[in-house]
DNA sequence: ATTATTTATCGTAATATTGCGATATTAAAA
DNA sequence: TTTTAATATCGCAATATTACGATAAATAAT
C-alpha cells in the first residue's frame, strides 16, 4: 500500500492529520517558526534561511501553503509569504478542545507501572 | 533521497517535527482521540475502534508511543495504553510558546493581496 | 533586446510510510 | 499440557516523501 485510508475517517480526524502532516519536517517547522517571528510577509529570505537546495525548499513551502498553514502571492519577480492564521487556528483549536474535553487527567495520570485497567 | 536532514536543524525543530509527524495520520487521530475520551489506559478495545486490521494498529500504536505520545505497559497477556502526557505536554507548549513569542499578528493578518513587504 | 534574479516545475534516485497476511510470542484459561 | 486470546514482528507490495540538478517561467534591471 503506502496511501492512507482517510475514508475511514472522521473529515476532521483527517483535516488535523493533514496539518500535522505538514508540520512533521523540521524544515518546515523551521520556516514556520521565521513566519512567525517576522512581523509581516516575507519576500525571499526563507531559502537563504534554510539549509537546503532552492528547490527543495519550494517543494517545503508549497506543502504547507497546500495544507493551509501558510499564504503566498506574487509581488514582482518575488513571492510574499506569511503564516495563514486561519489553519493555524484550526490546529491550535484541536489542541485546545481535545485537552478540554478530554476524561484523562493530564495534570494526574495513570502510572503504566500499576495496575490500571 | 527520502530522508530527512534532520543533523541541519534544531533539537527542538526536530522534536516538535517528530510529534507533528507521529500525528500525521487519521488513525493515530482517532487512537488519540479515543484514550483521552477515556478516564485511564485502554486495554484491547483500540483495535476495534479502528476500521484497520490487527497489525496496522500495532504498527500506529508502536509509532505513537516511539514519538513519546502514549505509553504501554503489559497487563497480564493484554497492553494497556494511555496517554503520555509528557509528549503532549511537549506540543502543546510548542504552540503556547511559538505563539506568544511571535511578532505576527495573528488577529489582524496581512492580507496577500495587498503589498506587505 | 539581453541579462540577471527569483521562484516553480520536471525528472529521478534514495528512502520512508502504509497496509496486511502469515507467523511468532506471551500469558491466561481450560 | 493444550487451547485460546492478545499483541508484536516479519516480509512484502504499493505508494509517498525527501532532496536536488536541470530547466522553465516570469519579471526586473540594464
Amino acid at each position: 500500500m503506502g496511501a492512507s485510508k482517510t475514508e475511514h475517517f472522521t473529515a476532521h480526524q483527517n483535516q488535523i492529520a493533514l496539518l500535522a502532516k505538514a508540520m512533521g519536517h523540521p524544515a518546515r517547522i523551521a520556516i514556520l517558526e521565521f513566519l512567525l517571528k517576522s512581523k509581516s510577509c516575507i519576500c525571499g529570505d526563507i531559502v537563504n534561511e534554510l539549509p537546503l537546495a532552492q528547490p527543495t525548499v519550494s517543494q517545503h513551502l508549497k506543502e504547507l501553503k497546500n495544507a493551509g498553514l501558510i499564504k503566498g502571492n506574487i509581488e514582482g519577480n518575488a513571492i510574499c509569504y506569511c503564516i495563514n492564521e486561519v489553519g493555524f487556528e484550526k490546529i491550535k483549536a484541536f489542541f485546545e478542545t481535545l485537552i478540554s474535553k478530554s476524561n484523562f487527567d493530564l495534570s494526574n495520570p495513570c502510572n503504566p507501572n500499576e495496575t490500571c485497567c
